[in-house]
DNA sequence: ACAATATGATTTGATATCAAGATAAATTAC
DNA sequence: GTAATTTATCTTGATATCAAATCATATTGT
């Protein structure tokens, strides 16, 4: 007797293969957001930041900073993943955190002054590279500000 | 003396940091390929596949395989992720890799037949988890179809 | 043919990512 | 006022990700 179910679903067809590879949101993302990432990240190389650092050290910039749950929601990602991009910024003296005082169970985290300054170095670079990726956008006929409310949706 | 350089650009005001929340199209892409993620990972978990191996089980699942680069090219991926992300699929036996006849410098992974099986299992999830996110764009006045082709550009 | 260069892929080291489980504190139920 | 539940965060273990350096094979120049 053979190891094959007979209820199993048949292999993809090639055909199938390519639809899939041509029309899934999720690849796509994956695609968009790691060549976004490798281009942010080489722009801020020489001040020693990744694109997630520096969004996430933008989203602690606040008068009052979120609790971390907040954070995390705001940037998408599980609360696991935040306790663990906030080690190296902690280890380089860019944040420091404390509990929070109106819930003895959160920790609030905040951007140091260095931290803040840092912030102040990378900014400049954002504008500069957001704008290179705009224009060229722009010039393939995509409006960057519907895109980015259209990506902003899927999360 | 201050430490401070005084030509060092100021910290950012908190309109700046909101304006650059609201605006950056990298943090945005970031969101949705990790939300999008999350959910197609948990859609596959009951094959234990992630949407990452199952997108690149699908990139090799060709009758002549293409070379590695032009895989990592495809998927937008360093080359080096992806020698990383063939290892857990050939330790479980759903991915072969051998010497490239043409080119012994290149190496080929082709997809076992217990890869082409799973595949099989795995593309009604994909189809399934797929609708549902095209239904919620579709009912939030986006068209997915476009959406996917321009976040295809960004790479 | 030999040397110099270029290309394809991998290793190494650091950070990112999530799920599952654990800990601690706040809230609710009784 | 305890006990049960919920909430906030963290730890662990596995995979993902990239840059830089390395190794092996091709290609090119002479």
């Amino acid at each position: 007797m053979s190891t094959e179910d007979p209820d199993a679903p048949p292999p993809p067809t090639l055909d199938q293969t390519l639809a899939v590879r041509d029309r899934c949101l999720c690849l796509a993302a994956q695609r968009a957001a790691r060549a976004l990432a490798r281009r942010f990240d080489e722009a801020f190389r020489p001040l020693g930041l990744t694109n997630g650092q520096f969004s996430l050290l933008m989203a602690l910039n606040q008068p009052k900073p979120p609790a971390m749950g907040r954070i995390a929601a705001m940037l998408a990602m599980d609360p696991s993943t935040l306790t663990a991009a906030l080690k190296p910024l902690v280890r380089r003296g860019l944040v420091e955190t404390g509990p929070d005082p109106d819930d003895r169970r959160g920790r609030r985290a905040v951007p140091t002054e260095a931290g803040r300054a840092l912030l102040g170095a990378a900014l400049p670079i954002w504008t500069e590279t957001h704008a290179a990726v705009d224009a060229e956008l722009a010039a393939a006929g995509t409006d960057p500000a519907a895109l980015r409310d259209a990506i902003w949706m899927l999360a």
